[in-house]
Parts: C-alpha cells; sequence; structure tokens
DNA sequence: GGCAAAATTTTACAAATGTTAAAAAATGAA
DNA sequence: TTCATTTTTTAACATTTGTAAAATTTTGCC
C-alpha cells in the first residue's frame, strides 16, 4: 500500500505539504514475530503499515489481553507516546512479515507548528482515530460477543483468516472456549 | 468554570488566538432533564461544560445504554457530527440544571484552516479525547466491572452522589442488580 | 507422506451475571 | 410530617460464561 495513498486517506494534504510530510518518512522491515513497540518504553516513532498485520496487547496479572489489530493502511503507534510523551501501556507484535512506513515523531510535532496543512492533517488523523475508538468502545458495551464476532466477520473476514483464535477471543473480551462455543453455534 | 481555564486546560493557546476562539463562545442555559443532542441529527455545536453534569447514551432495543458522563470543565458534543458531519448515534441529557459554552462547529472549522494555533489546539483537543478513550476502551477490556466501580469510585466519587445507581449500572456494562451486589460486597 | 508441535474444539463442572419480582429505603411535593 | 413515587436492595432461579482437561484437527518441517 502507497504512502502517498495513506497520507490522503487521512485528510488530503496540498502537494507542497504532503512532500514535506513524504521526506521524513522511510521504509523498514521486519519478521513475523517481532516485537515492534514495547511497554514501558518512550516510542519515538510512530508507522504506518505498508504490507502485514499486527496486535496491541497489554499484559493482565498472567495472561496478555489484545485490544488493536492493524493491517495496510493502519497506522501502528503508542497512543501514550504520541499523545503525552509518556511510556506506552502496550506491547506490539507483528503477526506477519511486515513492511512499513516510519516517521519520527520529533520531525512530525514541529512539521505541526509549521505548515498548517500539516498541522490539520494531523488533527484530522486524531479525530478519525477517535471516532473509530469510540465506535468500538460503544460497541463493546452494547453487543454480545456474539454479534461482534458477526462485525469481525462481516467487516474484516481477512483477519479472522490471518490471526489466530484465541488472539481474536482475547480482542473480543471472551476466552477462547466462548468463541469456538459461539463459531459452533453460528456455522 | 471559566471559559479561557477550560480553552488553557486542553493546550496553552497565544493570548491573540485565544481571544479569537472565545469570540465564537456563548453561554447557555438548560435545566435538568433537557435533551441537549438528539440521535439522528446532525450537531452544529460543541459544548464545554461550566457547571453541571451530563450523560450520553444510545437505544439498545428496549433499554438505554449510558456511555459518557461528562461534568464541569469536560467538552460535550456528538463525536460523528463533529468529526464526520453524520448524524451522530448518541442523545445527550442534562442531569442537572447546566450552564455551558457553546461554540459552533462551523465557525470552528473556519478558524482551524486560518489559524495554525488554533488548528493545533483543535488537534491536541482530538488527541487527548482520543487518549482518553482508548485507555476507557482498555479499562473495558481489562478490568472487572467490580474493578472499574472502585475506580470510579476512586477517582470521581461526586458522580456516584449525584447520578443514579441505574445509570451507573449501565455505564459499566452491568445490570443495576449487578451493581447492587457489587456495592454489598464492597461496604 | 508422516510426525511432532501448535491450535482449536469439546466436555463437564464451577462461578458469575442476568431476569423477574418483591421488599426496603430514599426522595419530593402537598 | 405524611403519602405517593422513585430508587435501591434483596431474593430465587435461569442463563451465560469461565476453568481445566482431554480429544481432535491443523500446521509446519524433515
Amino acid at each position: 500500500m502507497d504512502i502517498d495513498f495513506i497520507l490522503d486517506k487521512i485528510h488530503i494534504l496540498p502537494e507542497a505539504s504532503k512532500s514535506t510530510l513524504r521526506a521524513c518518512v522511510t521504509e523498514v522491515e521486519y519478521s513475523k514475530g517481532h516485537i515492534l513497540l514495547r511497554t514501558e518504553k518512550i516510542e519515538t516513532s510512530i508507522y504506518f503499515i505498508k504490507k502485514g498485520i499486527a496486535r496491541a496487547y497489554a499484559n493482565r496479572e498472567a495472561n496478555e489481553v489484545t485490544f488493536w489489530f492493524g493491517k495496510e493502511g493502519d497506522t501502528l503507534l503508542s497512543m501514550n507516546s504520541y499523545v503525552a510523551n509518556k511510556k506506552g501501556y502496550e506491547d506490539v507484535e507483528l503477526l506477519e512479515d511486515c513492511e512499513l512506513y516510519q516517521l519520527k515523531t520529533d520531525q512530525l510535532q514541529s512539521l505541526f507548528d509549521s505548515d498548517i496543512n500539516i498541522a490539520n492533517w494531523g488533527r484530522k488523523f486524531a479525530e478519525k482515530e477517535l471516532l473509530k475508538t469510540e465506535e468500538r468502545l460503544i460497541s463493546r458495551q452494547f453487543r454480545t460477543a456474539t454479534e461482534r464476532y458477526a462485525d469481525l466477520l462481516q467487516n474484516n473476514p481477512d483477519l479472522l483468516l490471518r490471526i489466530q483464535l484465541g488472539h481474536i477471543a482475547s480482542y473480543l473480551g471472551i476466552t477462547q472456549v466462548s468463541l469456538s462455543r459461539i463459531r459452533s453455534e453460528i456455522k
């Protein structure tokens, strides 16, 4: 997935500003299983996923809880590092070999102060992520695990094929045994 | 709670930009029980709460589910209207007589295009709301209803005194009967 | 293909939460 | 204060979801 496409999908940028922003982006590759972001670390980059999938999880006593999946075109970042310059609460693991666009946050921050188009691009980025996050919060409160699984099946069938069910169950907030029960009832 | 304090709490603004923004703000008052935002309506204003509390809820088949409380200093808006200019999924009811600062979103949008400081203020606003929303999402996934009640008791004890328990239970994602059980075990 | 390891499903039982209805307590208006 | 209304708690039972362990299926590698 092309970097121009990803940047414009967030918010259309005038060509001059887009060139400026694109000039800060570098490409990196990591293998499946690589831990890209680590809890307790202040991350200094954000990433756009060119190819591959990843999951964010946090440790809850003995077991880990997955709360985010990202795929091609999605943005991968520690929200706490990006917004508040604090340690994150999540690890991010690559679930496939990944190609990523990397952007240093300090460079982005100075562009925010000098280029109003990029400032508004950053605003739209946060706003769109906010809307997605609020929708997920509401979905979690409103819909049963069965309904949320059906949503996933409808809207992201590829994730179900690419990600193992233990992680999906954790993401849905249920045990793998419950997810198996749900799947056996649906089919 | 003063408008300057609320604006600066989001992101410090140079005095000139703050005056510009403040000039767009008007004060309004509504009584307890007033429905300020309505599902299925594209809202054209956002509000800052000077005094009072409110809740956002959506209808889930027969019963309504509360997913947000706001109090003094909080921002009250339909995220879907503000970000995507679409109908919201929530009603917002005032739970006390309220004094509000009102800001028309079309005025704010044009300030975003002309004043880089206000654009970055809007960016920080979205980013901070995003961080809060992500933390709530994770808390909902990680913590039991009992723990989330304890959090509320610790961080927002005033809400428990000001809001009836049926709404609190709905916000925590449990029935009022379960909340009563939790309360009887804690005390 | 065949084997070992990993992932998924199934089973049986335990624990937590929901439902419905009734009792008790708190609130507010005359 | 008193009474009616609303809110909160309690009780009994049904349903859902979790836990632990075993059985089955899938995956990856030689």
